[in-house]
DNA sequence: TCTGGGGTCCTAGGACCC
DNA sequence: TCTGGGGTCCTAGGACCC
């Protein structure tokens, strides 16, 4: 027998009777993209650089190969490794292939990188078949759309359903049925749940937490003790499996930064100064592009010990203009050249953020092109690819001359 | 393990206002 | 005049992810 069963409206996001979330990501994307281009990589250790190992093939990962390692180090690990340099117009085109796919699989598709992504596919079994058919047809349709590989998890959160993916790669599909997810859960090292990096397991380790099972038994104060307050509350929530978080579109981004390596040994406060000008026209030119402007200017450092260091301003109002951007990082730069001096640099970079006056209402003002809907659609669409869908539900909307706006409400 | 470039979120202290 | 407590904004740093 199998009906559903009548629950609190409160409980719908917590408890799903059914695994409907699935978590779908490219292996090995830009490895995958070379070889699926040129049939001489196919089968063979493949890394993309250069420099630093951005992605590596399967193949060079069974000879430890890992991303974010050195390229001088990657080589010795695979001598036999092929070395290409990233292409990033194919990686986007087969990226936009890919979420095409998605956007026909389910009506909900919450895009977390440009080769991974959480699909919602609750209610269409009656057309699309069960989570499982569906996530079956999605990998063989990115497999003949794309010629990519794709491992997708399927639980009941979304937690659950990144987990059983990464542990189902590559090129593989894992559900979690409902019901199993602890059993599931528990036996895996606490570094497989989202958001703990080394420093939180090396802090579990101290206190002899090595599995998400032995986190779940020490209970939430005591997580909190450990990590602190968010931290804490975070992996209790996650070791139990408790993630509320519906899939959702997701909102616009909150800052725009650019970062080059660079040597301080030349001393040249010239070619930092040449440096650090192409860096906020970079910067600024791409916000120009997507239409956004930004108050805080943020400056970062990494020293020669690859400490780092950031000094920050925020401007009184909003902009994209190179300008006083560039004023700003300079001023910036000039406070730190002691601490450079001394210290050395190895990298600089340059992020604009509180974009909008983030968090603050937001005025989103467009040119009123008349009586009717065009106007108040342009208006919400804009805060929908901004913010995101449910943010429009917070958006009053202002008539006015000469334009209409949106004012969007902190959360 | 000698390290690229793009992001997100959280914390904590100080300034400031009421 | 002295004082408390709360809220917001700004700045700096840390951790994590792809």
């Amino acid at each position: 027998m199998h009906f559903a069963a009548r629950r609190p409206v409160c409980e719908r996001t917590f408890v799903r009777s059914e695994a409907t979330i699935l978590h779908a990501d490219l292996d090995a994307f830009y490895a995958s993209v070379e070889q699926r281009d040129d049939p001489r990589l196919r089968g063979r250790p493949v890394i993309v650089g250069p420099g630093v190992v951005l992605a590596a093939s399967y193949e060079a990962r069974a000879y430890g190969v890992r991303s974010a390692m050195g390229a001088a180090q990657a080589r010795r690990r695979c001598p036999r490794a092929i070395v290409v340099e990233a292409r990033w117009e194919a990686y986007l085109d087969a990226s936009k292939v890919v979420f095409e796919v998605f956007a026909q699989t389910a009506p909900v598709v919450e895009k977390l990188s440009i080769d991974e992504a959480f699909l919602d596919v609750a209610g269409l079994r009656r057309f699309a078949g069960s989570p499982t058919d569906i996530a079956a047809r999605l990998r063989r349709e990115v497999r003949e759309k794309a010629g990519l590989p794709i491992t997708v998890g399927v639980a009941t959160t979304r937690l659950l359903a990144k987990v059983a993916s990464g542990v189902a790669k590559p090129d593989g599909l894992l559900v979690v049925p409902p019901g199993g997810e602890l059993a599931f859960l528990h036996p895996l090292r606490v570094e497989r749940l989202w958001g703990v990096g080394p420093a939180t397991a090396a802090k579990l380790y101290d206190r002899g937490v090595t599995t998400v099972g032995e986190a779940a038994q020490l209970g939430e104060p005591a997580l909190v003790e450990i990590l602190g307050r968010a931290s804490g509350r975070r992996l209790h929530a996650l070791a139990h499996n408790r993630d509320p978080r519906p899939v959702r579109m997701r909102r616009g981004r909150r800052s725009f930064g650019s970062q080059s390596a660079f040597n301080w040994s030349s001393r040249s406060h010239a070619a930092l100064d040449a440096r650090v000008v192409a860096l906020v026209d970079r910067v600024t030119r791409r916000m120009r592009t997507a239409g956004r402007v930004g108050r805080t200017v943020v400056l970062r450092l990494r020293f020669d010990d690859f400490t780092r260091a950031s000094r920050s301003r925020t401007l009184s109002r909003p902009t994209a203009a190179t300008e006083p951007i560039l004023i700003t990082v300079r001023e910036l730069l000039e406070a730190a050249m002691p601490m450079i001096r001394r210290q050395g640099l190895t990298l600089v970079g340059v992020t604009v953020q509180n974009l909008d006056g983030d968090g603050a209402a937001v005025q989103l003002e467009l040119p009123f092109d008349g009586p009717g809907r065009s106007a108040l659609d342009a208006v919400l669409d804009d805060v929908r690819d901004r913010y995101g869908s449910d943010a429009v539900t917070r958006a009053a909307l202002l008539g006015g001359d000469p334009g209409l706006s949106a004012s969007l409400l902190p959360e």
